[in-house]
DNA sequence: GCAATCATACTAACATGCTAGAATTATCGA
DNA sequence: TCGATAATTCTAGCATGTTAGTATGATTGC
């Protein structure tokens, strides 16, 4: 299995994961972020052992940062530990995508039918300026960006019930799903369809009709959810064997 | 601050922590278990400093596994870390409470209106069973076995769904306002009233009405939820200034 | 007596040594 | 040639040394 020249052991880590100092934190805090990163766009594969010690020379740092890195990761499930054995990027599982989409949309179905209720002019503002901002995206093929401002708008929508810790957990349920969707080509006309299923999410909230707004939320995610299923045909190296 | 006699300065941590033996997993899972069960029982008072010599000599172990069961104690916002300086046993916000409320509630909402359209009848019967034995340990007057059955009752609907990851999910966003409980003197009135509330949510389950589930469910943890409101003014010092 | 400064005693964070156990490879026996 | 066994080389987990920064208390100057 040797891949690599001799002379560079390493090429194949150093470009996987980004310097730290695009990170902030302590090093711990900034090493699983990088590696977070690597694994969730897929640089690192599913079922591929971790070698902390290439980990650590990449990063420049000792053990113990890149350690407590992998515990979190590992709470997270991104990681499977086996002890005295070795690290694994954990593959894909359809149950835990199909969980981690259960989760999210409990959280942004709570979130939308309270925001209907409570939103403010200014809110809603932000909203649809953000929503214009996809148009453009969509009308210039610019695909990253307009995952960008999905995302964005979807963290707009859970933050703006003034609940500050949501966000973050609703991510860290939502990470299968992020990893899973690295997988699914853009297609032009699923993007457009996003954007109306936004378009009709937001307006709802306008409306403050909180039926209204759970339901297009739960429309919204239904859709990207059956994208995801077909993942397990297609690149089934990628899965757990089940 | 000299409260303990000379020949035995550690009598007050001794009695906070259980033995390790009594949890499962490596030292560190081990000893976070330990902490985070002397934290959620209010053995640890919020605003205490936490000192990882004394816990490190407690437990019988290295710095090691203290330092990574505090770290993910952090994550969970159980601690705060004060980077060189200290770390504090959290205090209560009633922002986080409601927080966690209205996570756990969305999640739990969601899973009794879809545990209303798929609950099976040995789920049923069994959901039954754990509400018999809750009204013989209200008419016992065992509120201690009555809060587990209670805590067991929310495992099962959960547990129902399929889904294996999300109680934990959902107990991780609870921990602050089943740390709150405690300071709830458990008053029968109240606790029967619970125990009505549970039979009406099961009930609305078995009748595989999701609608009528949500509102039991909503009704159920909104009246805990009104229960601790008050606790910010009987115990403001646990309270964090805001 | 009081405020400002300095020394000391803490802490978290990081680096690194060590050990037991698992996996892999090499060696040996038939 | 093939299977079993032994040695080597990995790993995670734990212990501990080191460092930089913070808070506290003593000391000094006024």
């Amino acid at each position: 299995m040797q891949e690599n020249s001799p002379s560079d052991p390493a090429q194949g880590s150093e470009v996987r994961l980004r310097s730290l100092d695009a990170y902030e934190g302590n090093l711990a805090r900034r090493t699983y972020a990088a590696l977070r990163e690597a694994i969730l766009t897929l640089r690192y594969k599913p079922g591929e052992a971790l070698r902390k010690q290439d980990i650590c020379a990449t990063l420049g740092v000792s053990r113990s940062p890149v350690a407590e890195a992998i515990t979190r990761l590992s709470n997270e499930g991104l990681v499977d530990v086996v002890p005295q054995s070795g690290t694994f990027v954990a593959r894909f599982s359809m149950e835990e995508i199909r969980e981690g989409a259960f989760l999210r949309e409990s959280i942004e179905l709570a979130c939308a039918e309270l925001l209907a209720e409570i939103i403010t002019d200014e809110q809603i503002t932000e909203l649809r300026r953000n929503l214009r901002l996809q148009k453009v995206m969509v009308e210039e093929g610019d695909f990253a960006e307009f995952y960008r401002l999905d995302g964005e708008m979807h963290d707009l929508i859970i933050g703006f019930t003034g609940f500050k810790q949501l966000s973050t957990i609703a991510k860290t349920g939502w990470v299968h799903v992020d990893r899973a969707r690295q997988l699914i080509l853009p297609m032009p006309g699923r993007v457009a369809e996003t954007l109306q299923e936004h378009c009709d999410l937001v307006d709802a909230i306008a409306a403050r009709d909180p039926q209204a707004a759970r339901k297009a939320m739960r429309a919204h995610l239904g859709q990207l959810m059956k994208s995801l299923i077909p993942l397990e045909k297609t690149h089934p190296e990628l899965f757990d064997p089940s």
